[in-house]
DNA sequence: GATGAATGAGGGTTCATTCAT
DNA sequence: CATGAATGAACCCTCATTCAT
């Protein structure tokens, strides 16, 4: 890559930073491009320099997002042997990722619609679909792997699971989002213990021995 | 109730009608305060006569939204005596209540903050949230009438049962709206069967023998 | 006409007004919203109470140069008995009305295409053609009446010689406005003798016996 | 002239042409200078180099066109004994150089004011006023060596005459491309056609017996 | 109380121009 | 000299809110 490149590169990652920031802090619609240049310390005219709108900024962050999360997802599922464990590394790359990712991880478990697409950037989106899919690939297989295991069992073909396990875990990550304070007003549990107790009862629906 | 209360009530009433089906078509973000006014046949500077602005128009919907979906939840599990039966027509009632009012049920389980707040309008989240703590605490109340009944097992407080249940639905319901397409291409199911297929999962969470 | 109805189109009349005058000025391309609120005086956004947008300005002001227009000239051949007086009725109808309404004129004549069309507004050209059209009809029975009075005679189709004689003179016209102190400081005429010899010139063309 | 200045003009030049592509396809309001800058092929910073403003290139392309213009004119002039047929040449050639360079015949005959003036830059216009002159001289020389043939009449000075002509040409000139389809509907005529038909008519105005 | 009317404060986007390298 | 990079200033348009009647 030459120097060039790698400055566009560098900008470009300024400004996702930037915006990565501020859509997890307001979401994507209540942050202007005027938020994202003042973060990014740009003028509000050069954001457009590296993108061609705020559409293909958020698609950046969602697209870059989803391949961080499939690699660490991949990492995760390899870094066990045990089945058992590595589904405890699995749901801790998840939450960590979207401790990082809020934006990205809403787009990959459905949570939130894609950017309304202008036509010229159904590329965009598809790409997006694409990696969310073979994320769900992924986690398919890591199934059927602990179903040979032995370790869990499921009533319905592996895509339906993952999908339902990953939009269900997705709820469960955001109300400990959003409701943090509440959770450890009423329940007296940190985030960290809710989610885990979340992640043991959604293995729980895995492994039924009904 | 004097007359005049009960007019005045009977034009926020009218209001509230107006932006709940707005909200519900195209969300709280893209409906304006004109649209409420068409919608509702008043005009627009009529609406702050009723409400001091558009966060309390949200957030009332979003009360009244609550206190109907505790009364349909409270019908559904008064409706059966056998705990599964009644299990079922929960489920059912929850995702008859989202496609009615998805902005209040994004509320209730806590899958998007609640309206930022504007200091003086602290009063309306704590209603909110009151009412959103009495539907937990039904649901835990159902939830031990199954334990006792032997249907289900939990081994955490009911409370926090209920919450996780309930905010993994939330997450399932999401995903089956916003990739319906998805799901029917990829799965072959309809949305409904999605969701009873994830209600079946989340029933195995519980009663799990683990 | 309700009085609200009055007062709407007195508004209208007043932006419309503040246009047609910075249109005039600069061109429609160089005037901007701003710039006619402040010569309205009103705010940026009243415009939009009163117009959709800046194209149905821009319409709206081509259209109702192009009704009066069409007022103006049948005014004008009816003003006179004599073929050869209701001519020149007519020419000076065609400059005064120029000189207050200079781009209805340039519409009216071709002389600049038409907004662009945003598809939902192809009412508002369709309209301006339409009386265009009526226009060029009107003129077009002026020509028959000369030629059956023997006053002139056309090879042509009387519409085809009607637009070439329309088209002709505005470009004098234009050449006229945009040139005066040249033709003042070459010629030593006035704008208004200048456009007398040009009427003439282009009616020696209609009588021509060659 | 040094080879650092033959340089400079050669750039100028590739400038100018580039310029004048996108001028004659989108006018000069909607060619940017990034449009320039891609289609000369240089970076748009360059552009600055060999030419102050945009405004610059604007005038420069003028005042090339005319001197092409004026140019062709005189090899059409020239081209032809006869009067009549020189008279055709002179129109072709006129309606030729429209096509390639609507901008600069447009300011040739004033059918559009020409760039508003930043003080610093009224050199430019001078010299385009300038060579216009010259256009208007030999077409005046032209007029007059067809009153000396015969061929023509003319009650006005012949600069006069030129000026009307030309001006009335233009306005024919503009309708027949802005409405062509327009004629081409109503009319069942080309635009060729149109414009033939067109400067039959206004020699007709030139060699009229009344 | 009901509302027509008005608007301040942005929103995303574009573009001629500048300047350090 | 040539340019990559950056931007100030506009541009058209929207919307929640206010206020006189």
């Amino acid at each position: 890559m030459s120097k060039k490149q790698a400055l566009t590169e560098f900008h470009r990652g300024s400004i996702l930073a930037a915006a990565e920031r501020l859509f997890a802090e307001k979401g994507t619609e209540k942050t202007t491009m005027d938020d994202i240049a003042r973060e990014a310390e740009y003028s509000k005219a050069t954001l457009y320099v590296y993108f061609q709108s705020k559409e293909e900024i958020i698609n950046a962050i969602l697209l870059s997002g989803m391949v961080l999360l499939k690699r660490k997802l991949h990492e995760a599922i390899e870094s066990q042997n045990d089945w058992f464990q590595a589904y405890d590394a699995v749901c801790q790359a998840i939450v960590r990722f979207y401790d990082e990712n809020p934006t990205a991880y809403d787009a990959a478990t459905g949570a939130i619609p894609l950017a309304p697409q202008s036509d010229s950037m159904q590329k965009g989106t598809a790409d997006i679909l694409r990696v969310s899919d073979e994320i769900e690939q992924e986690l398919a297989a890591f199934l059927m792997r602990g179903v040979e295991a032995g370790a869990v069992r499921t009533k319905l073909p592996p895509i339906e699971t993952v999908m339902l396990f990953w939009s269900a875990l997705s709820g469960i990550i955001h109300t400990a989002e959003y409701r943090e304070s509440y959770i450890q007003r009423t329940l007296q549990l940190t985030r960290e213990e809710y989610l885990r107790h979340g992640t043991r009862m959604l293995l729980d629906s895995l492994t039924t021995h009904n």
